[in-house]
DNA sequence: TATTGGATCGCC
DNA sequence: GCGATCCAATAG
């Protein structure tokens, strides 16, 4: 259970790397006394402004800004006018990209999940980026938080991933020959395919 | 100022 | 398979 947070530097690599080395790490939520945790079984990059899926396409706007910032930071979004996305600043500096955090296994504070999903089934508590957000608690408050801070972070707990996949990503129509999510094979809280 | 479409989810 | 629901980005 013991972890060691994963500093700025991580963070400052490839953006398709930091995807990768996410896997079967641990989202960590501090706040209230409470402590939610998650280990990460889902990711999605994005990356560059010639990325035609990035929220960073294109030209600089106050939504996307963050993305150009220093690596280590959050990046939230509200879609469909119902629910936030989680998405950690990936390289250096000037260069726009971010991982999108796409599911959780969820470890610690499994009760005040289901309390903030109002969901009994401990399978669909965390298996999208929508739903996690949800369980977690967070919503535009959380954007710009610094991932090294002792507030939201991520731990490496000393756990190996070696079965992973890859395919391209979800609910996007331009950029569908990246194949840029990544997964731990045979996971059963890796976010559902789309049909 | 008006319009449009989206890195989703849950119910039909 | 489709509607809810609202914000951000464009166009005018």
């Amino acid at each position: 259970m013991k972890g060691k947070k994963l500093n700025r530097d991580f963070f400052a690599q490839p953006t398709l790397q930091v995807a990768r080395k996410l896997l079967g790490k641990y989202l960590v939520l501090k706040q209230n006394g409470i402590k939610l945790s998650g280990k990460i079984v889902e990711t999605e990059a994005y990356v560059g402004k010639e990325d035609p899926a990035s929220h960073a396409f294109g030209k600089v706007t106050p939504r996307n800004q963050i993305m150009y910032g220093p690596p280590g930071y959050t990046y939230i979004y509200f879609i469909y006018g119902n629910y936030y996305c989680l998405n950690f600043v990936t390289e250096k500096a000037g260069f726009p990209a971010a991982v999108l955090i796409r599911a959780l296994e969820p470890r610690e504070g499994i009760k005040t999940m289901h309390k903030n999903r109002d969901s009994l089934d401990l399978k669909n508590l965390t298996n999208g980026p929508g739903k996690l957000c949800q369980a977690f608690g967070i919503d535009r408050s959380f954007n710009t938080c610094d991932l090294t801070a002792n507030f939201l972070f991520v731990e490496d707990r000393g756990e190996k991933v070696d079965n992973i996949g890859n395919s391209e990503r979800i609910g996007i129509y331009r950029g569908i020959d990246r194949k840029w999510r990544f997964f731990i094979l045979n996971n059963n809280f890796v976010s559902k395919i789309r049909s």
